[in-house]
RNA sequence: GGCCUCGUGGCGGAGUGGCGACGCAGCGGACUGCAAAUCCGCGAACCCCGGUUCAAUUCCGGGCGAGGCCUCCA
């Protein structure tokens, strides 16, 4: 299966060729852990979780190293410490551990590695002290700065000029660095704040330098693919580039990936903008897991996808539909089976989740019209298989339907009970007075031949 | 101001130089004691104006509209 991804570098669609299909590699830039996700900073895990799943179905379990960065020292850190009263690591290891609780809520496999920062400052003194050498950055009393000027090629991922730049440069006069466009490397230690030594003075890494120092420590450049959202394009991945390229003298990632917002009528969902949702608000309202994934995996994942309770309805109704035809399923023996072919070239073209979901749309009708007892088996197993690949369909499917229903499950059996024996005494008015009676509670009540199931209304 | 996306049916959302996915909702039918679920079927869209072409929703140009980035940002 011929993987093709759009490359941000060359803002292309292009086949994808790991250099070593032993070890594929992909990193994708984590959360900074001051402060709890909301359900934009989710939607890159869970596109790279797919696109993790499709690496590892096309090259095996063993063959891909994925890395996911956690941020754990900068300035909103430190601030949320101060104001909390607290340590910084308290902060940083709480908000990891809400994080890695709400991803796995959303079926996010767990990556390879999960580097921190402050776990790798030497990694980013040594790129810097390399950077120094080569006449690529500089040292002044505020910090070490790259030297964007010193750089040829710098703004080829986001498509600008050196002169762009300097036309949109803001204007921060309290840097001593020489040209505005420079970014910091290295900020020199001040009062209450945590700092490392390093040959060129004591101090703590400027943002950037964690994701390329943390590249080469854990996965060693070029990796093969880097991903995030796409306000990262700039600065941070073109400074990511700028510094691992000029330090290193050849390419950090062969294939940049991009993310499209999550919106909230049509603008940006944004903490600085404060129309955020969290995953933990959604679940507590009662949504499933899933049903989150589903919807934000319903658009393709370059594309803007506006977050609403509709889209939410929608994404429950569709996976409603197909865990319906795993519980009918239920008792057919579990097949290995590999996922279909179309579902997967769907995936593999350009990581087309919508027009992946249209497949398994497909195999749930196929599965909901099999009627022989093979049929079925490879029907479930082809549903389930192909489920997998997205991380959908991954619960009991009797679970999925009754989950919001607690300990009242017990009381809904003995009222559906009471309905199939009046419906056996043909005791239609009785049977239809429970029906209600039960709909009153949201549930739905289904009859067959073999006797009556229920579930939570649609 | 510079750079970059996007504009598809009631809603969500793929895709394509000619036969207009898929899901949700709606309508009709089958099934059912009646329903629900399920299946079968139906209606319904490519922002506007030019151009290229035998043919454009798809390519090109312009316009209008929405959004993003320009060193906090997924």
């Amino acid at each position: 299966m011929k993987i093709q991804l759009t490359n941000t570098l060359t803002r292309r669609k292009e086949a994808f060729a790991p250099t070593d299909t032993k070890r594929v590699t992909m990193y994708v830039c984590g959360p900074t852990v001051y402060n709890v996700a909301h359900i934009g900073n989710a939607r890159p895990p869970v596109v790279f979780d797919v696109l993790f799943r499709l690496l590892r179905h096309t090259y095996g379990e063993k063959a891909v190293l994925y890395a996911r960065n956690y941020t754990d020292i900068d300035d909103k850190i430190i601030n949320a410490s101060i104001e909390r009263g607290v340590p910084i690591a308290d902060v940083t290891r709480a908000v990891e551990e809400q994080y890695e609780a709400d991803m796995g809520a959303l079926n996010v496999l767990t990556p390879t590695l999960r580097p921190r920062a402050t776990e790798n400052v030497p990694a980013m003194i040594a790129v810097i002290e390399k950077l120094i050498e080569k006449g690529a950055a500089y040292v002044v009393p505020s910090g070490v700065y790259f030297s964007v000027a010193a750089d040829e090629d710098y703004g080829k991922l986001s498509g600008r000029s050196q002169d762009d730049l300097k036309a949109g440069a803001r204007v921060d006069g309290e840097d001593d660095k020489r040209s505005s466009s420079d970014f910091a490397l290295w900020k020199t230690t001040k009062p209450g704040e945590p700092s490392w030594e390093a040959p060129f003075g004591a101090g703590r890494p400027g943002w950037h330098i964690e994701c390329s120092a943390m590249i080469e420590e854990e996965l060693g450049s070029p990796i093969d693919i880097h991903g995030g959202g796409i306000d990262l394009i700039f600065p941070h991945h073109e400074n990511e580039i700028a510094q691992s390229e000029s330090a290193h003298g050849h390419p950090l990632a062969r294939v940049w990936m991009h993310n499209g917002f999550l919106t909230m009528d049509k603008e940006k969902m944004s903490k600085s903008i404060g129309n955020i949702i969290t995953p933990r608000e959604l679940l507590e309202q009662g949504w499933q897991g899933e049903t989150i994934r589903y919807a934000l995996l319903s658009a393709h994942y370059k594309a803007p996808l506006d977050w609403n309770d509709e889209l939410l309805e929608q994404a429950q109704k569709s996976l409603d539909r197909m865990y319906g035809a795993v519980l009918r399923l239920k008792d057919a023996p579990a097949a290995e089976a590999e996922p279909p072919a179309a579902f997967v070239a769907a995936l593999a073209d350009d990581l087309n989740t919508p027009a992946a979901i249209a497949e398994l749309s497909a195999l749930v009708t196929s599965a909901n019209n099999s009627k022989k007892p093979a049929e079925q088996a490879q029907a479930k197993a082809d549903l389930l298989a192909a489920g997998a690949l997205v991380g959908l369909l991954q619960s009991d499917p009797e679970h999925w339907f009754r989950a919001s229903f607690g300990e009242q499950a017990a009381e809904i059996d003995a009222l559906v009970a009471e309905r199939v024996a009046a419906r056996a005494a043909k005791n239609y008015a009785e049977s239809d007075r429970l029906r209600d009676a039960l709909a009153e509670r949201g549930v739905e009540v289904m009859d067959s031949a073999s006797g009556s199931t229920w579930r939570r209304k649609g």
